[in-house]
DNA sequence: GTAACTGCAAAATATTTGCATCCTT
DNA sequence: AAGGATGCAAATATTTTGCAGTTAC
């Protein structure tokens, strides 16, 4: 793993991003900095280090936010609040469900969103 | 709306499979009775309908399956099981998460994915 | 110096749209 | 008969891959 001025400005992007950044968004953000598809290998890098979360957003699309405490493995069992008018997207760290699943099925991965409108949208 | 054979085929497909049907699923079992995109477009009504869910798949990608009792609007608060294994996509719908969002936020849509091994799989 | 990273072009995939034709009612 | 539904081709959009050149260590 090398300190490339991509990866850098990338990873800088998003821990520094109140919401989760879309890979379009980090090609604006970045402004030509570096070519989209070497966004696409460092994005793929940094979740492999576990340094980056992948977010599937209630439409589908891919959101990119920072890890808290993923050392070994991901864990991301908390919510993400999707925003129907402005589109973002938040990681509520806080709020972690309860839910019982019929024990035949083994448990590995959750992944919980919830949409509505964010603070800033209601 | 008119009942016409590929939306009639496509219909009783996803009412009749008990986990949720991919796009390729659905084509593929179609067996060239129906063009791929009549199919995009079937399934776009459908949903309009509210006679079938779009289900995001914890890879992102799109599964269909037939609503319970969506109808004026959709209501698709139950888990979604995906399994690792076999890619099958299965409604808990017996289980309501329970979970606390902070009052700032609007919730309208609730979009719950939990994956792991199936029974089969198991 | 070397292996990893990057950019460009092109391939592979997935979805949407325009339009002429067909079919349900 | 008429308007919605369909098939085909092509346009769009998104992501992946091959390869040559560059860079971090």
């Amino acid at each position: 793993m090398r300190n490339t001025i991509a990866r850098t400005q990338i990873l800088d992007l998003i821990t520094n991003s109140k919401t989760a950044l879309s890979h379009a968004e980090i090609e604006q953000l970045l402004d030509g900095l570096c070519n989209r598809v070497t966004i696409y290998r460092v994005l793929d890098r940094l979740i492999d280090d576990k340094l980056v979360h992948k977010i599937i957003n209630v439409d589908g699309s891919l959101k990119f936010a920072a890890c808290r405490n993923c050392s070994d493995h991901h864990h991301d069992s908390h919510i993400h609040f999707s925003c129907l008018n402005c589109g973002s997207v938040t990681c509520l760290e806080s709020v972690e469900p309860v839910f019982k699943i019929p024990r035949k099925y083994k448990v590995q991965e959750v992944n919980f969103t919830v949409s509505g409108l964010c603070p800033d949208c209601t």
